[in-house]
RNA sequence: GUGCCUGUAGCUCAACUGGAUAGAGCUUCUGACUUCGGAUCAGACGGUUGGGGGUUCGAAUCCCUCCAGGCACGCCA
């Protein structure tokens, strides 16, 4: 199903080519209800190159354009756009192919890539903690939207399993541990054990030794201590699958830093070998001498010690990505510290003759309500758990205060999709790359751009249809909840639809720019592009809802309001879906 | 010192990547209900887009230059 605005780019670049000009500019929606729903400032874009009067060639395009299926005659103004204004016939026929399209009107992608996303890529044996949220939230939903526009995924999750910090955990272990600790709280011993290592260390250099002493031993493949750092990657992993099953997170593939631990020395000798890489003060570096933004920034992938680096494993794991499992498209979800050295890693293999397209996805910080970086009264981290606990505990409160007689279990599901999804949606509803600041009040606020009032919409959607007893709409029974990608088929007849209120007009247009919108989130990587699009869905739909009634209207206008009903509520629920986030059926 | 990112209404944030008179929410104020879930709707107030130059039909967006904050810059990841 081709979109409004792919429809009218496709006939204007019709008209350009008849009109023999090169297409140039793009349709765009209108700026202002004024303008009508579409705008073009293709003539504008042309007179430019041209050095012609705007205008003139606007009139020219629109005597050759032949739109009248879709639009009004689009019309010329201001310094040459050109407006298109959709007719309601062709909404109406649009909103009746949406009701039956189980990809509510939203393309795949004519080109699919192989992506793997990397993302989350938490450290073993500390806890997942806030400064992980925008990883994990933003991979997991650009993974969700490329995977529904029809790219083939991966996601990844390269976990800190490998470094230094082995040596004191290992220590720890053999000299410090406590079983029944562990037992009850994997993590939270393996932080103590290190700490105090640590701690240790700094008074005693006898302690320093040995542990310097282990981790030698762990790198050299010694099998007792290999053991117990084989437990430790466990216990996270138990670990982080809890977090990540609470989240409705999943990922394909767990590799690690370790997994590329015996590739490191053959990545070395490659870029020696290549002349890509000098020995410089000892170390194994790569220069970027004539790349201005690079030069005097080597990256050192073998240290003078004879250690090698994150440089190092990075190299071996775009290599794995490219040729093992055969990506085109390397997605990195990583805070924008690390800018520089992507830089770097993605031009290194561009020198190894890498062909893939390599995107650093930056993004910024979590703070406080002291606009600073969140932490702890004592200065630590905020362990996910308990920001993901407190969440629903707060949810669970609202919940039960605007709706009592919701028993328990049920409140207390409610609550987690409620909680959770709020947090997330706190999250991507912003600009990546803008710091935000987490306010428990903001994200679980009934009113505004939040979760809850989006999946408020959602509900008081589903409570319609609760209401009405023969659900004409429902394939499933009264009642059923419906999935985006899983409704069931089979044929039915078309349900009319007439948009004759200003308010069902508005929420029509709106739920056919769903697919329009998707796509648009890849282009820059701003899953908010589709939040704030959901948010201007359900305010839309709460004026409908207001100026139109649904039960207590006659037919045909009944059925057509329920057809726009139950469209806004499986929009909401894809789109949702698309950034991770749950809907109930009651709140 | 060099480079990157950020700066938009009192507060929190958008702006489809160069489009028309910069939009929402929160807050404040004014209206509308015995409502299909008022957890709502309609409206008002609120701006020199950090400052100053420049590019052009047109700039929050691109270029230059200052200011403020953050981050990164050879052996941590």
């Amino acid at each position: 199903m081709e979109t409004f605005q792919a429809q009218l780019t496709r006939k204007l670049s019709d008209a350009l080519s008849s009109a023999g000009l090169p297409f140039a500019g793009e349709v765009t929606p209108a700026t202002d209800p004024r303008f009508g729903d579409y705008q073009s400032n293709t003539a504008m874009v042309l007179a430019k190159q041209r050095g012609e009067n705007p205008r003139k060639i606007a009139e020219s395009i629109v005597s050759k354009l032949d739109v009248a299926e879709i639009s009004e005659l689009p019309s010329v103004a201001g310094a040459g756009f050109i407006n298109f204004t959709l007719k309601r016939e062709g909404v109406e026929e649009k909103i009746a192919e949406l009701v039956d399209d189980e990809r509510l009107g939203v393309a795949t992608d004519s080109s699919p890539k192989k992506i793997v996303v990397d993302f989350g890529s938490p450290n073993v044996a500390k806890p997942m903690h806030v400064g992980h949220i925008r990883s994990t939230f933003l991979g997991d939903a650009l993974a969700r939207i490329a995977e529904f526009l029809g790219h083939d995924v991966i996601r990844d999750n390269h976990i800190g399993d490998w470094g230094t910090q082995f040596g004191m955990v290992i220590w720890g272990w053999k000299n410090l541990l406590d079983l029944e600790s562990l037992k009850r709280d994997p993590i939270a011993e393996l932080v103590r054990i290190y700490k105090e290592t640590n701690e240790r260390g700094t008074k005693d250099e006898t302690v320093r030794e040995a542990v310097r002493a282990e981790l030698v031993k762990l790198q050299a493949g010694d099998s007792e201590n290999f053991a117990i750092w084989k437990q430790c990657v466990d216990l996270s992993l138990q670990e982080f699958s809890k977090a990540y099953e609470l989240l409705d997170i999943h990922y394909d593939i767990v590799r690690g830093e370790s997994f590329y631990n015996d590739r490191l020395p053959g990545v070395v000798d490659r870029l020696l070998k290549k002349g890509l890489a000098e020995i410089s003060e000892g170390a194994v570096c790569v220069f970027f001498r004539n790349s201005p933004e690079l030069a005097d920034k080597p990256a050192i992938i073998r240290k003078s010690d004879g250690g090698f680096n994150y440089a190092t494993s990075d190299i071996a794991t775009v290599d794995y990505r490219i040729n093992k499992l055969k990506r085109d498209t390397l997605w990195y979800v990583v805070g924008a510290p690390q800018t520089l050295h992507f830089k770097q890693i993605f031009e290194i293999a561009r020198r190894e003759g890498d062909k893939a397209d390599f995107r650093h996805i930056p993004f910024g910080n979590v703070l406080g309500e002291n606009r600073k970086l969140m932490k702890t009264r004592s200065g630590e981290n905020v362990p996910l758990r308990d920001l993901l606990e407190e969440a629903i505990t707060r949810a669970e409160k609202i919940i039960a205060d605007k709706n009592p007689e919701l028993n328990e279990p049920e409140r207390k599901e409610i609550a987690k999709i409620i909680g959770i999804g709020a947090v997330k949606y706190a999250d991507l509803s912003q600009y990546r790359m803008t710091d935000y600041v987490f306010s428990w009040d903001k994200m679980l606020a009934l009113h505004g751009n939040t979760a809850p009032y989006l999946q408020n919409a959602y509900v008081r959607i589903r409570s319609i249809f609760r209401k009405n007893a023969v659900d004409p709409l429902s394939r499933g029974g009264p009642s059923s909840p419906r999935r985006v990608c899983d409704r069931a088929g089979g044929s039915r007849q078309q349900t009319a639809v007439t948009l004759a209120e200003p308010a069902e007009m508005d929420l029509a247009k709106r739920l056919c720019q769903f697919a329009e919108v998707v796509p648009q989130v890849l282009n820059d990587f701003r899953p908010n592009v589709l939040a704030n699009y959901l948010f201007e869905l359900a305010n839309s739909f709460h004026a409908f809802y207001e100026a139109c009634p649904v039960l207590k209207a006659e037919e045909p206008a009944r059925s057509s309001r329920l057809a726009l009903c139950d469209l806004t509520g499986r929009v909401l629920q894809g789109g949702l879906k698309l950034l991770g986030i749950g809907v109930p059926e009651r709140m």
